[in-house]
RNA sequence: GCGCCUGUAGCUCAGCUGGAUAGAGCAACGGACUUCUAAUCCGUAGGUCGUAGGUUCGACUCCUACCGGGCGCGCCA
């Protein structure tokens, strides 16, 4: 990792000369290219304790880097306006960039991870939404296990609660010609699953998972409800709060004492007609989860769902096993709903009245890609805005085949030049152009910012650095001749484009999204 | 009423630990294909970053208040 790398490397040069006082450095990308390929904020950070001004400090550490550090000999020092700026040469850049693909030591990144996403109840179709937090999940799989953390993934089905009843009891309705029962479900899939004569829950469970599968999500465990009913952990995990002195009777019901832990008021657990609520069964699954020896846990929740939160960080931080986890170990990604909308008009989105637009729907109207690359797109804290007809009628400058088409640009530059020979650890034969320079500095920094991404599980940042990738690309591709350049030169620049091809591959591949070789 | 998210160009959104002149796509307008795929590229236009204060050498970013939008506040799941 470059960006880590420098960091530590300007930090031991930083202590070298006399300022202990520093523990970290955070390099930064200037918005400006003009300002080099890193920069240094250290001056203003060291001008008031030594209480000079930041444009001095600048200068007069930047002169020792450059005379002192061993860092000068691959890295360019210049101060301007207080900030240290630093451009890579160009033959450490092309040695950064001709090994990449070479295996990279990622800091170790600890803990069992459990990530749990999606978990819709199998009383209908999966929506929009659930697809948003599908792709968000399963890319966020990708990115932490590519920095080598040990994930497992699940979904919770709740199988055994009182909606998964009354769906039954809705379709039954309908096949026996009655009415459906008050609260109960409609819409054309209740009639659907009731001219079939299999049990509705399970035909939801596999409609669920064959759109899923559709858009290429999927779990390394489908955790029933159910089971957690029929082991008594339920039951038992009732017991061990009640061990901790954290529920109590009262009215009938059993209480949990949220309100001491935090919470504004305490929490029912078991009904005064003797059934479990959600929370309880909720616990006993995170309970589960700590069981099952996971240090780790992070759950992808709709957003419609965060008053919830509260409730259940607090009853699994008071169970014993608690201690299983992880400093910070127990993390709620919110990812905010997604308004659909067709020509501009808003669609209402209601299960009960039946009035939806499907995740499957939607596959099926902009494909798997699409729906993958929009989903991760934006930030999980905004809520979305996803027009429908505009997703299909932009197809042609859809971000997803500018991106693709970066790709099958670069599979039939290689396909026109055959195979060729190359020594991967050439030197640069033909200095740099600046466009040139721009794209091997961003994929220099890919895993960089694989990393952050991964460790700051910030999904969204991934088709970002992906779709600025392609662009870069493109740029190169518009003023660098390849077929009639040179040998020294077209050797150089078709190892530049099987790097490129390299990174974009890994990125697509992170995302879900297919490379296409031709388009 | 309380809590969480959000308010950046006409529209949809980036802006990572506070940093140097606020970015992109779409839409609009004007250019570039006898030259490696024009699903591309180049250019123009478009902004008091919701409002008002505060902290700071420095604020889209942090704090406070207010305004607008979304969601949630059950012995529902």
């Amino acid at each position: 990792m470059l960006k880590y790398e420098l960091e530590a490397a300007f930090l031991a040069g930083i202590i070298e000369l006399g300022f202990s006082q520093v523990n970290t450095i955070t390099l930064e990308r200037p918005k400006n290219l003009d300002f080099g390929d890193f920069a240094s904020n250290i001056a203003f950070q060291l001008a008031r304790d030594l209480k000079r001004a930041p444009v001095q400090i600048a200068v007069e550490l930047t002169q020792r880097l450059a005379d002192d550090s061993k860092l000068a000999d691959h890295i360019c020092f210049s101060a301007v306006n207080g900030f240290i700026n630093m451009t890579l040469s160009d033959d450490y850049l092309w040695s950064r960039f001709t090994s990449l693909g070479e295996p990279v030591d990622f800091p170790e990144f600890p803990g069992q991870i459990l990530l749990e996403f999606v978990s819709a109840n199998p009383t209908g179709p999966l929506h929009i939404g659930h697809g948003r937090w599908a792709v968000i999940g399963s890319v966020m799989a990708s990115l932490l296990r590519f920095v080598g953390a040990n994930v497992h993934t699940e979904f919770y089905v709740n199988d055994a609660g009182a909606q998964v009843g009354l769906l039954r009891d809705s379709v039954s309705a309908v096949r026996d010609g009655k009415p459906v029962p008050e609260d109960g479900y409609q819409g054309d899939y209740i009639h659907e699953l009731a001219k079939l004569d299999q049990d509705p829950v399970q035909v939801n469970m596999a409609s669920q998972k064959a759109v899923l599968d559709r858009i290429g999500v999927g779990f390394d465990c489908w955790f029933s409800e159910l089971s957690l009913h029929d082991k008594g952990a339920v039951e038992a995990c009732m017991a061990t709060l009640k061990e901790q002195s954290l529920s109590y009777e009262k009215e009938g019901a059993l209480w949990f004492k949220a309100q001491s832990l935090g919470d504004e008021k305490d929490r029912v657990l078991i009904k005064a007609d003797g059934r479990y609520t959600y929370f309880a069964v909720d616990i006993a699954y995170h309970h589960d989860k700590l069981c099952r020896g996971f240090s780790r846990l992070i759950n992808i929740w709709g957003a419609d769902h965060h008053g919830y939160v509260p409730r259940v960080r607090h009853a699994v931080m008071a169970l014993p096993e608690s201690s299983r986890l992880l400093e910070d170990g127990f993390t709620f990604c919110l990812g905010q709903m997604v308004s659909l909308r067709r020509d501009g008009e808003p669609v209402k989105m209601s299960k009960r009245t039946g009035e939806m637009i499907t995740l499957d729907e939607v596959v099926t109207e902009i494909g798997s890609d699409a729906t993958r690359y929009f989903m991760v797109e934006k930030s999980p804290d905004t809520h979305m805005d996803f027009d429908l007809s505009l997703a299909k009628t932009r197809s042609s400058e859809n971000p997803v085949y500018y991106i693709q088409y970066a790709h099958a640009r670069i599979c039939s530059l290689l396909a026109k030049v055959g195979d060729i020979q190359l020594d991967e650890s050439m030197g640069l034969s033909e200095p740099l152009i600046p466009k040139e320079r721009a794209l091997l500095l961003h994929c220099v920094k890919f895993y960089d910012e694989i990393w952050g991404c991964a460790t700051q599980l910030q999904v969204h940042r991934l088709p970002q650095y992906t779709w600025q990738l392609a662009r870069l690309f493109h740029h190169f591709y518009e003023v660098c001749p390849i077929i009639k350049a040179s040998d020294s030169l077209q050797q150089q620049r078709i190892l530049i484009l099987l790097k490129t091809r390299f990174i974009l591959r890994s990125c697509l591949s992170l995302m879900g999204i297919s490379a296409p070789e031709r388009m």
